[in-house]
Order: structure tokens, then sequence, then C-alpha cells
DNA sequence: TTGTAAGCGTTATCAG
DNA sequence: CTGATAACGCTTACAA
């Protein structure tokens, strides 16, 4: 491994004036520039940035904390990290949790012992768990570290003092639930998403509004928890069937589950859209392969991603600024699960 | 920050106490180290990685690169990956390269110089290409660095020099051809994976061995290079049946061509199985979805990532062990796109 | 058993 | 404009 030192010694200078050609940080004469910059080039020379870490305190890495490097969603989120991480001069550090709030703790924990500058956060923490609301505050706690990692929230506002960039849920579920009632449907489900979760219960609002909104009412028996999982929305539409529950549509609160509604509704022989329509929330690819395509409201999730590391390197270089909260809109995206008219093409893109 | 010194300060120690007692190097007296302890648990003290790392020139990290972070293989993959890596003690630092090599050589070259302890690298370098060549020879180049990087390779054997964690893709690939054979199909279609990599190459092989062991012959007309994406087998197979070609099965070249040679037939007006027999490669989950749902075979890619990791730790412990091949194997997965008989189950669950 | 001090590769301060 | 040197947080000879 070549080093400063070596690279001084081959010029015939100090190490701090190859130092100051590397960084720019002071002028230096042309005649030594040009034989230090030789000198690295014939060296290979590339800075050591641990030590270059230890010195500044900074390490150019990012923490990423997601649930799952799963196959429809945090890809993409990802993807759009990883591209803004090098745009600003980040290299990415990946975390799974599963969904496991100890998990995650640890995680953060970890990485608040100086290995990042900042990091990215897709937390399962709930804001009325006693406990998880001390684990949050300390996302924010300065206390008695030097260093303070800044965190930006993905997909939810842990609290306002944490900056986040999140997609108006309620808004989304209400684009869902109008486009339902536009085609003339007056007794809607809802498979909601968790409900322990702001995600979950935006959702909600928004389906609740949308219907108050067009006039309708809401039977609660219409409303079923799940748990994000297909199997979840399979089972609890299968649960929905046998209570023998009347319902011409069904709003899932993401697509997968929406994918196990359908599945569900197949098994037991009702057509879609004619005896029931579904539409999800997410719009990922293989919504638009299962049979009839699922509608859904397309969800930002690279631009998520890319958004987030934008703000995390704003808050990094100033740590004073105010907080804020990015909100990113969605958008209907119609197929045959809710209208015969809706796109049926799969989707042979960018997977 | 807390660091050594305000621990070793607190309990009235020396800084290589304190150090003693956290890495349990030396031994000590039961007293000072129950101060130290407890002087430990007060402050909150967890090691600078990064202090440590410039002492020990070890990061206790890895490098991950792969073409893609996308929604149905790799995640999978760094799921293993991320395990084996908890596990062993390291985190996980992630690349995307898109395919595009410069953009590997950059990561690699990045890596190389001093952060990560080792490499985990799916390469889409040629072993043809004469630049590529030597890039691939820098991997195991020792050179002038005073630490060496270990690279374990994933999915193909860069060199002999390399470790590397592989699928028996000649075999995955007969399992495929062998279940059309005994369908009684005699023309066989390929839609082969990119063949300037081994992948698309063992496939291929695989593909003309089972012919040729059933004692069938190869039409070459009958085979088109895909890149991986679903579009790239819509439009192979479009191109097959304009010309009018005779077939009665198609193997393709991964799950994600045959999802697009599926619909692509589909537009046609051609049934499946009846007309034509379509298999894949991958099983992955999409396959599932679509109707009818494709056959494939099913490579372990998890278990991929997790021995990849586990041999890239066992490499970074013991540098001079033999180089390595690992190799996982496949198997059959019998859906509707090849039988009438095949599971038309949706996969529910684990996405 | 414990402490002192050197050194890992940088950057930054300060004197020349 | 240039260079010697301290400092970052830690590990590890080596000395006590």
């Amino acid at each position: 491994m070549t080093g400063i030192k070596e690279v001084a010694r081959k010029a015939g200078v100090s190490i701090s004036t190859v130092s100051n050609v590397m960084n720019e940080t002071k002028p230096v004469s042309p005649a030594l520039k040009a034989r230090v910059m030789e000198a690295i080039e014939a060296l290979q020379y590339e800075v050591n940035p641990v030590g270059r870490g230890l010195k500044s305190n900074k390490t150019n890495q990012v923490g990423v904390i997601v649930p799952s490097f799963n196959q429809v969603y945090f890809p993409a989120v990802l993807q759009g990290i990883h591209e803004a991480g090098i745009k600003y001069g980040y290299t990415i550090l990946v975390f799974e949790t599963n969904g496991d709030v100890e998990l995650e703790k640890q995680h953060v924990r970890f990485l608040q012992h100086s290995w990042t500058d900042g990091i990215l956060l897709a937390s399962y923490a709930n804001k009325e768990n006693i406990s998880d609301r001390k684990y949050i505050r300390s996302l924010l706690d300065t206390g008695s570290r030097k260093k303070e990692i800044p965190v930006v929230s993905l997909e939810n506002v842990l609290d306002p003092g944490i900056d986040s960039v999140i997609i108006d849920n309620k808004k989304a579920a209400s684009i869902a639930v109008n486009h339902l009632v536009s085609l003339g449907h007056r007794t809607i489900a809802h498979i909601a998403a968790p409900l322990r979760f702001q995600i979950g219960i935006l959702r909600l609002e928004g389906f609740r509004e949308a219907m108050k909104h067009a006039g309708l009412p809401v039977d609660e028996d219409l409303i079923v928890e799940g748990d994000y999982s297909p199997i979840s929305g399979y089972r609890s539409m299968k649960d929905l069937l046998k209570k023998g529950k009347e319902f011409t549509a069904v709003f899932a609160g993401n697509d997968q589950m929406g994918i196990g509604v359908i599945r569900a509704l197949l098994d037991e022989g009702h057509r879609i859209p004619e005896d029931v329509a579904v539409i999800g929330i997410d719009n990922n690819f293989p919504s638009t392969l299962i049979t009839p395509s699922l509608s859904s409201v397309n969800l930002p999730k690279y631009e998520l991603g890319y958004q987030a590391m934008r703000l995390l390197n704003e808050r990094m270089r100033e740590p004073k600024r105010p907080r804020c909260v990015i909100t990113l809109d969605s958008e209907l995206v119609v197929r045959k699960s809710t209208s015969k008219d809706g796109s049926g093409d799969w989707n042979l893109n960018g997977w």
C-alpha cells in the first residue's frame, strides 16, 4: 500500500506538500506540484480513507437500514440512494431488519459509533410504543457525542426533529378509492396495511375520507388488517368471503396484498372486475404480470431514495439548517382489475 | 463521542488497560477490570472502528458489487450475504454496476484502496476481452500493496486463482431441457442468456448436451441470444415466430426472458403448453404469478450469497489456504407452462 | 499486572 | 510557498 510518505520521498518534498497538492488546500508552486503529481501517478497512490477518516472524523459512508432487501420495493429505493450517493460522494452500507425493531436499534447503534456520516432509515419503530419513542428520541440526541449523526427517515415522519422523505399516503389512498367510486362502486372493502404504523393509518384515513367525500358509508367489518405480505392479503380476503360479506370492490393497502386478494377471489370463483374490482397501492412490476393485472397507485420509489440521499447530504453539510419533510406525489395506474379498458401490458422493462 | 481516554480517566487506569479489557488481549486484575467495565457501561463506550482500523489495517467491512439491486435475483443473494456477514462480523458496502464493466472496475479500484477487507463480486467482465483479462488479473495481484484484498466471485469463475461460488449452470440447463424432452418435445428453441458470459455459454452447452443425449438435432436458427431482460425474451420470440420457425418448446436462458417469451406467444395466439411449452431457469417469484405459470429450475440464490460470504471470511482469516470453487445445485420446478399438471400456485410468501 | 509511548495515514497549524 | 510536527483513537511492544 503506497502511502503519502512514499509519494513525498519519491517527489522529494514533505508530506504536507503532497497533502496540499492532493486536496488543493494551499497553493503549491508549479514545479513541486508537477513532481508530486508525477510521483502520485508513478506510485498509483490514492489516499487511505481510514487515515483521512480518523483525522477528519468523516468517512463518506452512509448507513442504510431497511426492513428488507426485498423483491419489489426497496431495491428501487436503494437504486435511488446509490445513484445519489455516487453523485454526492458517499458509499452505502446496508442493513436489513426484517421488520424487527430490536435489530433496527442494534444497527442504528452500531452506525452511530462512528463509521458513518449519516443514516437513512426506513423504520418500523412505533410512535405509540414507549420504548420505541425513547429510541426515536435517541436518533436526534446530540448528547455527549462530539459527532452528531444525522438521520433521514424514509416513508414516515418519526419525529418532527428528523428530516424525512415521505409519500403522501393519504392522498395516494384517496386516489385509489376515488377511482373505485368513479366506476360506480358503493360498497368497498379495505385490506389495510399494518395499523401500528403511519403508513397503514394514513392509507386507512385516505380510504375513509374518500368514502366520506363520496357520501358513502364505511362498513367497519369490511376493514381487515394485513401485514403487507401477499399471503396476508390472500387470507384476509378468504376470511371476508367466508363471512359472506357483500362488496363490489376492494382497496388493498399495498400491491402485494392486492395480489393475494386477487388470488383469493379467483379461487372462490369471483370474476374480476365484473364481480369485484381490486386496486392496490405501490405499483410494483408483479402487478402487471398477474391476470387480471392489478390497478394501483404508483409511488416514486427510486425518487424516494434519491431525494433522501440528497437531503441527507445537505444535512451533513449544513447541520443547522431547519428540519424538513419532503413529500412526494403518486399517480393512478388503471389496469384490468378495475376496468376492462385498463392496460393489460406486462412490464417487461427495468427488472 | 466518548473515547478510550475518557474511559481510562473515569476508571482511573491507563488506556492500554482499557484496551486490554475490551479485547481480552492481556490478563487484567479483577479489580481494575471491574472498574473499567463500569466506566464503559457508564459512558456507553464503544470502540471507534476508524481508529482501530487505522492501527489494524482491518475494517470489518466487505464490498459487494452486483450488476443490479434488481427485483428478482440479487436481493435474495444480498440477503444471504447480509446474514452471513452478521454471523462473521462484517458489514456490507454495496455497489451497483448496471452491467457496465467500466463502472465495475472503478468500484473495485475504490474498494482496493483500503476501506474493505474483502470483495464479493458478481462480475460482467469478459474473459475473452483483452482489457478485461488484465482487470481480472489485477483482482489477484498482491503487487505492491501491503494489504491484499481477497475477492470471491459470484456466479462465475473469472480465474482459477479467484475463489468462486457458482451454480452448475450446465446441469441446470440440462435439467430444464430433459424435462421438455421427457414430455415428448423434439424441436426445442433456446433463447440464450448473453453468450459473452460464462453463464450464457454454459446454459447453451447444457442445452446442446441434453439434446444430443436425447438424440435430437439442434437447429441453430432456433437459438437466439437475449440479454436477460423480459423484453429481450419477448422480442426474440416475436422474431422467431415472424420467421415462421417451427418448434414445440422453448428453453429460456432465464425466467425473465421466459416471461417475455410467454407474453409473445400469447400475443400471437399460441396456447401454452398445448402448442408450445416454455421453461425458464432461476425460479424467481414472478414466474408463479403469470398465466400460465412458468416452469423453471430453481437456483439457490440466498445460499449463493451466504456461501460466498462464508468463503470470503475464511479467505480473509487464512490468506494462504488453497483457492476453491463452490458449486451449488439446482432443482426442477414444474408449473403450467410445460404441463397442465404442474403447480399453478402463486408464491405468496417471502416477498 | 500495569503504564508509557510509538505508530498506523492523514490533515492542519504554525514557523520559517 | 514549504516543511516539521501535533493530533485524530486505537493497539501493542516494551518498560516498570
